[in-house]
DNA sequence: AACTTATGTTCAAAATAATGAACATAAGTT
DNA sequence: AACTTATGTTCATTATTTTGAACATAAGTT
């Protein structure tokens, strides 16, 4: 067994020393993670463990790297913290580095019919590409949009007004505060459903292998 | 415990049952996957097991989902086999097209005065690589920082109101319409300046190098 | 201060994952 | 057929994860 190679004090997993990140030659480190999404959903120990129906006291321990938890445990943890899995563990491993490119200096676009504006906000990368942008788009303003490529994702958030998405033969209809992420591997389109204009932000990662 | 809860016939993780694909309800089977991976390598039971150093009878049983395997296990196995750990366990889970986040599932984060609030909206890239947030700002609400780590981003757009920006000694001060980005390798601030409450998106890169 | 509340940690006990050896089965060989 | 070899499964035992309750600590109230 693994553990009892490594310097097994008295009960623990033993590898407090260096819970920095994993230098891939070791099983993952998911402590650190897994504490900062429940901070940031702003739970409790106990509040995440009455959510995924693992122990506090476990979790404690899985948070400070000192229980190498079983998979059904960490889906447990994953899925109450609506947190894809494989990201959690993923966390670790290796580094995409993303690559500072410039501006985009036609920072507005909209439709032929001025009803639907978007504006570049950023771009940035080069394992895969990234782009946000802010949009605002009057009652029956749309945006049509090719594939972007298989993989990628485009991620919009709604601040106002009403939105229908349509994407391959799904669609959903979006209203103001919520937020829908999908695969825009096919053409997509949006429309703004009105009567107030609909206002919102995306971010959209192209080509890449990113799973959620 | 969960599998107290499940058949527990005599020993067993007994889900043999279903071992097809993850109805995303439950951790992933990733029987099939290993066992299809070695299988692939032209590897035996012993031999995997001398490879990966996870004893014969366990991988015969993983292989088979009547065990829940421990994440240094699940590592050492995807490790012999060249696999990324991510691919193995993703490959049952299955890829919603459309994710949606209803209002009250947005995880939020605000000052402890409550004058500044911030809603995640997603989490891209292996975890903690990019985030990107909405927030809003009454007159004087200020968020305070910690530094993510050299290299890392932070993207400003503010669509309504006056921020104060601080990173390090240097200080700009945003209007409505503008978009600022800066390093956020040291601790570093936002204050809404008002009178009118800030209103904003934020695309942040982190740089996973440090913990933070 | 004494009491409560909220949070995270530690402990003994119970559940179960992992091990190594024995067993089962099938396919070749002599 | 009897014997080996190769492969995977099962079994008793050991090691470790997981649990629930007790403990610790800090912050807020009366």
């Amino acid at each position: 067994m693994q553990q009892k190679k490594e310097a097994s004090s008295s009960s623990s997993f033993a590898r407090d020393a260096f819970a920095g990140q994993n230098t891939s030659d070791r099983p993952p480190l998911v402590g650190k993670e897994i504490q900062r999404l429940r901070q940031e959903h702003q739970l409790t120990l106990d509040e995440l463990a009455s959510k995924s129906g693992v122990s506090k006291s476990i979790l404690s321990q899985i948070e400070r790297d000192h229980s190498n938890p079983t998979l059904s445990t960490i889906w447990r943890i994953s899925h109450a913290l609506k947190q894809p899995l494989v990201d959690m563990l993923s966390s670790g491993e290796e580094k995409p580095r993303f690559e500072h490119l410039k501006v985009n200096q036609t920072p507005v676009v909209s439709s032929t019919d001025g009803k639907f504006v978007l504006k570049i906000l950023g771009t940035l990368g080069t394992v895969s590409t990234l782009q946000w942008y802010e949009f605002k788009a009057e009652e029956g303003g749309i945006l049509e949009s090719e594939s972007h490529g298989s993989g990628s994702l485009e991620n919009l958030t709604l601040v106002s007004g009403k939105l229908l998405v349509i994407s391959g033969t799904e669609s959903r209809e979006l209203i103001s505060g919520e937020t829908l992420r999908f695969l825009t591997d096919s053409p997509h389109r949006l429309e703004s459903l009105g009567p107030e204009p609909a206002h919102g932000f995306m971010v959209n990662l192209l080509n890449s292998n990113e799973s959620f």
